[in-house]
DNA sequence: GTCTATAAGCGGATAGAC
DNA sequence: GTCTATCCGCTTATAGAC
């Protein structure tokens, strides 16, 4: 997220807190006193607690579902998708870390938007699965559980936040490589 | 956790709260609630909600500390160990797939026993990166970045409380085997 | 082992001055 | 755009009766 308006600096300092500490632990004091006004201040700008997480939520949860629906109108090979989504996961997290922490951790203080999301989410997932099952019938990939595959590639481009801000001399391009080989084509000799 | 005491049985049922909403979003009326008493009558049992936390938390990275200790005396192959270390993972995630979640996500809200589990913790994983590192050196692991296979195998298994529970029929022995077929020999044909 | 009552402070949020 | 003052419900935790 680019940081124009006194709102977006604030929202974007609000995702730095919730990163650390999680959304219910960071209070509206804590919020203010990182952007060196008090908190009766915040609300000039924002409505509520409530509507800093929905915007950093949102805004990313949208943005992962446009990046796949663009990957799956491709007729790349199966394994060249699943490098696309790869990419897509370490492009999105480089530029947004401390957002991706609520994303992960978060979502489930959601309030209006909560039902919202679920559907991007579970859209999301039969999507990345139905890629990995197509590799599988199209005897692009090894006929192993689908589900395994799905979790174990989730599960490590979801935590790319934690650790990408720990290898900052490595660029996205170079990560996205090497991610993907060690994804896709395992680590036995 | 075996639940003998009213003790372990509120500590049971805090880690399965804390797992829904996290620690912070949990409060001691809730937990009461869920025992079916008053928030009052809890500090019959327990001191305080961190403490709760701490036993929750600090048990559960001592294990995973032992399970390392033993693989590591071992004098299997490099891979035979990680296979071990991914049952490690499913074994005590089995066992206890709600307090897994405080481990993951609310170990920042220990206070006095925080240092304790960040040596544990940053412990752990030298220890699981020298058997990879081990593992290229004798030529037995492709030579890919140590980091990289690293994050993303410790990614997968500290996940795995979150999967686990939608999976019951897959038996943890099932599992593990699925899980280190995938995580070690790739999806590529 | 559980209850009622209550302390003491923190939480999100608003009103209105500057 | 920020401030001071304030509301008031909720928070963890304790005291003491049953």
């Amino acid at each position: 997220m680019k940081v124009n308006t006194r709102k977006e600096e604030i929202v974007k300092t609000a995702a730095n807190l919730f990163k650390d500490k999680g959304f219910s632990a960071v209070t509206m004091r804590d919020l203010a006193t990182a952007m060196g006004i008090k908190a009766a201040s915040l609300y000039n700008h924002i409505n509520s607690k409530q509507e800093i997480l929905k915007i950093i939520i949102i805004s990313l949860a949208e943005n992962f579902t446009e990046g796949m629906q663009h990957i799956l109108k491709s007729d790349n090979t199966s394994i060249e998708k699943l490098e696309q989504v790869v990419k897509l996961h370490v492009d999105i997290t480089s530029k947004n870390t401390f957002e991706m922490a609520s994303l992960n951790n978060d979502w489930m203080h959601l309030e209006e938007k909560l039902e919202y999301y679920l559907t991007l989410r579970s859209g999301y997932e039969n999507d990345f699965r139905s890629i990995i099952l197509e590799g599988v019938q199209r005897g692009e990939i090894r006929d192993v559980n689908v589900d395994v595959v799905l979790f174990s590639m989730l599960s490590t481009l979801r935590s790319l936040y934690l650790w990408i801000p720990k290898k900052e001399d490595l660029n996205p391009h170079e990560l996205s490589d090497n991610l993907s080989n060690v994804l896709i084509h395992g680590i036995n000799k």
